[in-house]
RNA sequence: CGGUGAUUAGCGCAGCUUGGUAGCGCACUUGGUUUGGGUCCAAGGGGUCGUAGGUUCAAAUCCUACAUCACCGACCA
């Protein structure tokens, strides 16, 4: 490819709305362009990324036994109504009419398009198991789309499904595309980690995010610095402290705390550490039937966090987990929040495992003002439920048993599930089996944030001069940067020559024929991240040579103009 | 959804307080100059100042509404 019949588009300055440096090198270099919030125009060289990341993600895809499909993007909403997700999903869900007031969605996933197919083409045992993939646009209306690319409206997503008539099967396959994965990540030269997952309201049994490790991931992983342990914070189990509950031995004393509304503010008003407090966290429990829903007291000890995620899977509380409201709060414990403490509460109270350890602590006297200092479980607070509700944070043991907890932010840009039955239920997706009997299919579903990659990829590989692209996903292989070629014969001559070659043999190069100074080629090549600059000047000609600068390493090297095509070799 | 801020040329910004013919840098065009790390000089082209309404002799500037974009938050007992 020459420049001059190319579209290089890069920026001096960045964009004062980029905010990650994925983001701002995205757009200084060329690679894509701001349409609207949360969607992009892929230029061409932003294309070629995301073509290779593609490409890679199909042969793996297709070695691992999966076979490519295309769905529409635009779905009918009988489709959702039928799996239940037409109410359940929320306003991510983009719903549109035809001109026939016809309802649809834009396809933020395809499990229903697919389990559809699947029940109308697949009949027989014999036929299964099945592994299809795609590679496709996807839209999800984000909350808040940030990041460019990374955190899209539209996106580009690989998405495979498979169907079973056993979750042996299933736990196969899922095996093999946990396998697979691996393999797509390490060709695509990032550093990456499985690590547990929560299947959110999907249920089921497995899942596995796959992270891309970077400081402005939004997630947390926790890793045990003693084994190859790794967990979303959300789904990371914080085991119970060591050892017997220490016996009480101070007093139930009721104190006066003014204005000490928070921990911090409790703890130094009276000079205790927050870790021998609790809070009290009010929420919404599970409603029966036709009832208002309960109010339900979380209890954590006072220097951790709730993990939401841990507290709405629990059968007793409310998913999405809701906090009550003030007036709830009111009519619930008899105080504002900032009071509330477990002792003589009359609403169920479930204690997180760390707070249950603990003896002699201080929390809410529910009476606005007051706290108690001396409290224990059993002696002045019963009736209490203990599970694991918080999350986890640096320094404890790991839930595996061998090594500490370290946390780390990540980059999700691959989750697998093991579905289950959900979806071949709501939509009747079966087959006849061996012995003549309907047996409904069991699923898993797999899928790859394709374009999230490309930002994830430059998030691990950059410098303060642009982008390092890892070789497997570069735009170019090389570019071909001659020094004033249009006063030197030579230069032309031999940059012309190389270019040939390296187009012959099918390398893809990038010839800069532009007009321009040294600098600002060097410039555009290294912020656009080219592997190799091969640099002609007038001044190595005569030792029939050419300097290659590796971008990735800053080596420059002197390399015979004969010898240029063994780099590619 | 809540909070904050922004919206003036393709990009980055000034001008607004105190209303009076729309500016700077980069980019772009032309000519010259320079040429192994974003040369320098000169001359140009390009803007319904987010939209609508209002105040005024006069609005980028003051007022109102709306739209769009960005950031922060959604751990609070």
């Amino acid at each position: 490819m020459r420049t001059s019949q190319y579209l290089i588009s890069t920026l001096k300055e960045t964009p004062a709305s980029a905010e990650v440096v994925s983001h701002q090198l995205m757009l200084r270099a060329g690679l894509v362009r701001n349409v609207a919030s949360g969607l992009y125009t892929w230029l061409p060289t932003g294309l070629k990324v995301l073509k290779k990341v593609e490409n890679i993600v199909r042969e793996e895809m297709e070695r691992a036994g999966a076979i490519e499909t295309l769905m529409p993007m635009v779905q009918p909403a009988d489709l959702w109504e039928e799996s239940g997700r037409w109410d359940d999903y929320g306003p991510e869900l983009l719903r549109l009419n035809d001109r026939h007031q016809r309802p649809f969605v834009l396809g933020p996933t395809h499990e229903e398009v697919i389990t559809k197919l699947v029940s109308n083409e697949i009949a027989s045992y014999k036929q299964l198991p099945l592994n299809m993939f795609q590679i496709q646009t996807k839209f999800r209306d984000e909350i808040r789309p940030r990041f460019g690319v990374m955190r899209g409206r539209e996106f580009l997503m690989k998405d495979a499904y498979s169907f079973h008539t056993s979750d042996q099967c299933l736990k196969e396959t899922y095996q093999i595309m946990f396998d697979a994965y691996c393999r797509i990540f390490e060709r695509l030269g990032l550093e990456f980690r499985p690590v547990i997952a929560d299947n959110g309201s999907i249920g089921g049994e497995g899942s596995h995010e796959f992270h891309v490790l970077a400081d402005s991931g939004e997630d947390d992983i926790a890793f045990s610095d003693g084994s190859d342990f790794a967990a979303n914070v959300e789904k990371a189990e914080a085991l119970a402290p060591a050892g017997e509950r220490p016996a009480a031995s101070a007093e139930l004393a009721k104190v006066e705390t003014p204005d000490a509304k928070t921990i911090d503010a409790v703890a130094k008003f009276l000079d205790v550490p927050a870790t021998s407090t609790v809070k009290t966290l009010l929420v919404l429990g599970q409603a029966e039937e036709g009832e208002t829903a309960p109010i339900i007291a979380l209890v954590l000890r006072g220097d951790h966090e709730l993990n939401e995620v841990k507290a709405e899977n629990l059968p007793e509380i409310a998913a999405p987990l809701t906090f009550a409201t003030e007036e709830q709060i009111l009519a619930a414990a008899g105080c504002n929040a900032g009071s509330i403490g477990p002792v003589g509460l009359s609403i169920p109270v479930i204690v997180d495992r760390s707070a249950a350890h603990l003896a002699d602590f201080v929390c809410g006297a529910n009476e606005d003002g007051f706290h108690f200092t001396g409290a224990n479980w059993d002696r002045d607070a019963q009736n209490y439920t203990i599970q694991d509700i918080r999350n986890v944070v640096e320094g404890d043991p790991s839930p595996c048993g061998r090594g500490n907890i370290v946390i780390k932010r990540g980059i999700e840009v691959g989750h697998i599930f093991q579905l289950g039955k959900k979806y071949a239920d709501a939509m009747n997706c079966g087959v006849l089996m061996e012995n003549g009997k309907h047996e409904t299919l069991t699923m898993g579903c797999y899928g790859i944030g394709v374009s999230r990659i490309v930002a994830a990829a430059i998030e691990q590989n950059h410098d303060e001069n642009g982008i390092k692209w890892p070789e497997a996903i570069a735009p170019f292989k090389a570019a071909i940067v001659p020094m004033n070629m249009h006063k030197s014969a030579r230069v032309q001559e031999t940059a012309e020559g190389l270019y040939a070659q390296l187009k012959q043999a099918g390398i893809e190069v990038l010839f800069d024929d532009r007009k321009e100074r040294p600098g600002v080629m060097f410039a555009d090549h290294e912020l656009m991240g080219t592997p190799l600059l091969l640099i002609i000047g007038e001044r190595n000609l005569d030792n029939k040579e050419i300097e290659v600068k590796n971008r990735i390493t800053g080596e420059k090297t002197m390399v015979a103009i004969d010898k240029v095509m063994d780099l590619f070799s």
